[in-house]
RNA sequence: GCGCGAGUGGCGGAAUGGCAGACGCGCCAGACUUAGGAUCUGGUCCUGAAAAGGGUAGGGGUUCAAGUCCCCUCUCGCGCACCA
């Protein structure tokens, strides 16, 4: 800390008010029939709404909340919150009734972690770093309802969480509705008879599944991953190997949902980049699958009658297939090989091992255990060099009759589409690749636009050498192609899509146990009424050495009396963020996951309005939601998904959650570096809020530049603004009366607080009626930071606090109606500062009028609900204007005419410039364009 | 490779197609002061004594007028990446 001279006393300043507004509740939010007191400043605001009913236009503001990690709060965590706080005291002040909660998404493997290494239990760790996280937000004071506080390892909390698990695992997808269903409805097709074949079915087609499919699974965490946490092969935590595997586990059939997840982005306010992401993780494609015959099978195996059938989006092209290519992985791979090498199998055809190129069995058995021993980041990395294997057999082309060579590669994913392609080396790139490797044939049925080389051409051309196609654009040799597979009975059009259910089990400790026990061999889900089911105390937190779950350690929690078991994974951390905004609307509620009467209320039950932040009309879901976009992918696809499932089951009221998502950028190190402790430019809060208090940290965090821009750290900027207020607090406070309090403080620091009372405000500050000019700034500042607040630009808006002061220091007299509807403007941005003043102000008005009929006291306690001003527009009209004018589009004059002035005048007035006749002498003037209140610009020639 | 976004002073950044650089940092000068790493005042895009000229990654275009719109190129950031 360095030993510059305060500012001004925030050190007294916040702490008092953060305390002033715990004590009142001041930020407290009501729900539809609360009682509410009516001394509260908000039914001093809104009257009417007293008793809850006739509740002012609703504002849900919501900030993604933490992790509560042990390191603490970063500089990076307070900018969202910073800008949601703002725009909660902004919209608060603009007469809507602001729902701004805080909690925390505190299940997650740092504190298990934590516990397998010391044996301290994870919720001792939680709460601890929980306790420290709340005090570092509540000294930036930021105006959550601290009513609302939520925590996902509350069994209070998770039990819903558990409970909406159950609304999945009895539900299934009517393909037919497009919705979510009770299991209930679900009907049994011809052939399902017995009650185990029906429980079977319906095992089959619950959203929440067991399968035994390849997963991710991470052997240093010691868990599976969902798709979404592995990047490039590695875990998203930690950037561990993760490596397939197959294995049993809970999934959830988000996949059914993915047409209106990509179809619904449209109704919501979200930036493009964040939708394009979510769009390309969905991954929708359309396309064709065809069935291609194997050759020299005279009676195909059940589960290949119709041969293999692969997926693809250019149909158009069959004709240029000259080879297939089944994943390695591929279930029909070892029914279609042939025992021997067919007669002149080229060598390099036999696989990457020589040694075990004695037949395709073998061959294929090398083949998938070098592809198997590779890693998903390896595979990844070596995805430019092309391996394969031929299998020796032959499928049949269904367009004419070819006969072409079946291959396995690893370079066609098991996962998507069919697991197998069509390779058409002319048109597509890898095939191409591969085809030049081993000198399969490479046929051209694309012709592409003229000046374009053919081979290799993977857009849309013209076809040829396609038969029944010749001729034909690509989009028309699709649609030909569909029709004629459709007819012949040889493939269908379909929709495809990259996105994979959501693998939903963990084998950890500190997560939501699943309400499911298992009796002979099949899951059951336990009653509503044993929820909530909490996880068993153990003394070992690791794994067993068997690989089960550490829950599995926990013999008598595990077995129940009637012989059954408990499932022993957790849920993925995921789980209780993916309906956490739902619980803060009623986080009390112990008979429902929140009331249908808070839920209608809070997240709006209306269509789709036009987004604008301004007006009075309510937004559908939660109305402003601010976070990284480090959870494109994750968290907000969950979400959305959970979202629709209770939408299905009509348990909440809107297909979105979110209406309007803003992704704040990243804030990196003084030295333009990511943040990081290796690198040793981690800037801890706590420092900065000590030297400079809470109101300078939160300007200057949103000073630095837009919100949802990457930029750099200033300590230095963070001076500015601190100096910024220190001028806003000496326009206030009289000079000496600040000595004197300087002084006692030394003398008396504990105090400080009541020392405060004794400064004065500034014998200029007067209450007299302000001066045309002092109107103008005022209203200026006004217009400025209305806009500015209403776009959330955050940095103008303070530019134009700043501005305002700058004006307000040089006036010989100040008069407080001008600085208290300052302080108004001032208050969402340093409320600290903007609310101590106000209290000044009012108790010297109080004390030149004392209390009254005419003047009830005492004024407002707080500013939290002090009405935003409006700018009157006439106070801003200008009666002379300042009009550049210019020479065939350079600046030569400003001139200085009534705000009246026609275009003729002004022309003339230009004209006559004597700054200008130099530049328009001795030519021709050949148009003059006067833009009213604007410019002029005289276009000459010559 | 594909997709998205962004390039403006020494720095963070402002500019509904209409005076480029608001506001802040830094820097320079001055005032007050025992002192200044406090505060206040003035200055600060570049060249030039001035007049003036040049200037928003580079090149081209549209326009009376372009940082802003269009085309091409380059650089950086983010996301996806054998997705058939």
């Amino acid at each position: 800390m360095s030993n510059t001279r305060r500012q001004y006393p925030f050190h007294l300043i916040e702490p008092k008010w953060q305390q002033v507004w715990r004590e009142q509740e001041t930020y407290r939010a009501w729900n539809p029939g609360d009682t509410i007191h009516a001394e509260h400043p908000f039914a001093r605001r809104h009257p009417q709404a007293l008793e809850g009913a006739n509740l002012p236009p609703k504002f849900y503001i919501l900030d993604m909340f933490p992790y509560p990690s042990g390191a603490g709060l970063h500089v990076g965590h307070p900018e969202g919150y910073t800008a949601t706080d703002i725009m909660a005291r902004y919209k608060r002040a603009r007469g809507f009734h602001v729902l701004h909660p805080m909690g925390w998404d505190a299940f997650g493997l740092p504190a298990e972690q934590y516990a397998i290494k010391t044996g301290q239990h994870p919720r001792q760790t939680t709460e601890a770093n929980i306790a420290t996280f709340k005090r570092q937000i509540q000294a930036l004071g930021f105006s959550y309802d601290w009513h609302r506080e939520i925590n996902t390892t509350d069994p209070r909390y998770y039990r819903w969480t558990q409970w909406i698990f159950l609304k999945m695992y009895n539900s299934w997808f009517n393909p037919v509705t497009n919705k979510a269903e009770p299991i209930k409805t679900l009907t049994y097709p011809a052939g399902i008879e017995t009650e185990e074949e029906k429980r079977a079915y319906r095992d089959e087609k619950r959203l929440a599944y067991v399968a035994e499919a390849p997963v991710n699974w991470c052997p240093e965490l010691g868990t599976v991953l969902a798709n979404e946490e592995v990047s490039e092969g590695k875990s998203e935590i930690g950037g561990f190997p993760v490596v397939r595997r197959p294995m049993r586990q809970w999934m959830l059939r988000i996949t059914a949902f993915a047409e209106r997840l990509i179809a619904d982005l449209d109704l919501i306010d979200w930036p493009l980049a964040l939708k394009e992401m979510q769009r390309n993780w969905i991954g929708r494609s359309e396309g064709a699958e065809v069935a291609f015959p194997i050759a020299d099978i005279p009676s195909p195996g059940v589960g290949f009658e119709r041969g293999i059938v692969v997926f693809t989006t250019r149909p158009d092209t069959l004709f240029g297939a000259t080879y297939m290519v089944l994943a390695p992985e591929h279930k029909l791979v070892d029914q279609i090989a042939t025992a021997e090498w067919p007669a002149q199998t080229p060598e390099s055809w036999k696989g990457p091992d020589p040694s075990a190129a004695g037949s395709p069995p073998s061959a294929i058995r090398a083949y998938r255990a070098y592809a198997a021993a590779k890693s998903d980041l390896e595979r990844t990395e070596m995805a430019k060099k092309k391996t394969g294997v031929f299998t020796g057999a032959y499928a049949i082309n269904p367009v004419n009759g070819e006969r072409i060579p079946i291959w396995i590669a690893d370079y066609v994913l098991a996962t998507y589409g069919t697991g197998a392609i069509m390779a058409v080396p002319a048109h597509d790139t890898r095939d191409l690749e591969f085809a030049r490797k081993f000198d399969l044939p490479v046929r051209l049925v694309v012709q592409a636009p003229a000046g374009q080389e053919s081979i290799g051409f993977v857009g849309d051309g013209t076809n040829v050498n396609s038969g029944l196609l010749d001729g034909l654009p690509t989009p028309e040799a699709k649609k030909k192609i569909n029709a004629w597979l459709e007819t012949n009975g040889r493939g269908c059009r379909t929709i495809n899509y990259k996105l994979r259910d959501w693998l939903f089990s963990r084998q950890r400790y500190w997560g939501e146990p699943f309400p499911i026990i298992w009796r002979n061999g099949h899951h059951e889900a336990l009653p509503e009424g044993e929820l909530p089911i909490e996880p068993p105390v153990l003394d070992d937190y690791k794994p067993t050495t068997s690989g089960e779950p550490p829950l599995a350690r926990a013999e008598s929690w595990v077995n129940l009396p009637d012989g059954s078991r408990r499932e022993t994974n957790t849920m993925p951390q995921w789980a209780g963020s993916c309906w956490y905004y739902l619980r803060y609307l009623d986080p009390d509620n112990d008979r429902a996951f929140c009331s249908p009467e808070a839920e209608r209320y809070w997240m709006g039950t209306g269509a789709i309005s036009d987004r604008k932040l301004e007006g009075s009309k309510p937004t559908p879901g939660v109305d402003l939601y601010v976070g990284g976009t480090e959870h494109a992918v994750l968290h907000l696809l969950y979400a959305r998904f959970w979202h629709k499932v209770l939408f299905d089951l009509g348990c909440v009221s809107t297909p979105e959650p979110f209406h309007r998502l803003v992704n704040q950028g990243l804030i990196l190190g003084e030295d333009g570096q990511k943040m990081s402790k290796s690198v040793g430019n981690v800037v801890n809060p706590d420092l900065i809020l000590a030297e400079y208090g809470a109101d300078a940290f939160r300007l200057y965090e949103m000073f630095m530049g837009p919100l949802e821009m990457v930029k750099p750290w200033s300590t230095k900027g963070v001076e500015g603004v601190y100096r910024f207020l220190g001028r806003v607090w000496r326009l206030f406070i009289d000079e000496k009366s600040e000595q004197d309090f300087e002084q006692s403080l030394t003398l008396e620091e504990p105090r400080g607080a009541e020392l405060l009372n004794r400064l004065e405000l500034r014998a200029d500050l007067q209450d007299i009626s302000p001066s045309p000019a002092q109107l103008k700034a005022l209203h200026r500042c006004i217009k400025k930071t209305t806009e500015d607040l209403d776009g959330m630009r955050f940095n103008t808006a303070i530019s134009a606090l700043m501005v305002f002061i700058n004006e307000a220091i040089t006036w010989p007299v100040k008069p407080m109606s001008i600085l208290q509807q300052f302080l108004v403007l001032l208050q969402p941005l340093a409320p600290h500062l903007a609310e101590e003043l106000n209290a000044k102000l009012a108790a010297a008005r109080a004390r030149k009028s004392p209390p009254g009929p005419r003047h009830p006291a005492p004024a407002e306690p707080t500013l939290a609900y002090a009405p935003w001003p409006d700018y009157d527009p006439a106070l801003l009209v200008e009666e002379v204007i300042e009009i550049p004018v210019q020479v065939n589009g350079r600046f030569r004059d400003r001139l200085e005419v009534p705000a009246d002035s026609t275009a003729e005048q002004i022309e003339a007035a230009a004209l006559a410039s004597e700054k200008v006749k130099p530049f328009i002498a001795g030519k021709t003037v050949k148009k003059v364009i006067v833009v009213p209140r604007k410019v002029v610009n005289i276009a000459v020639i010559g």
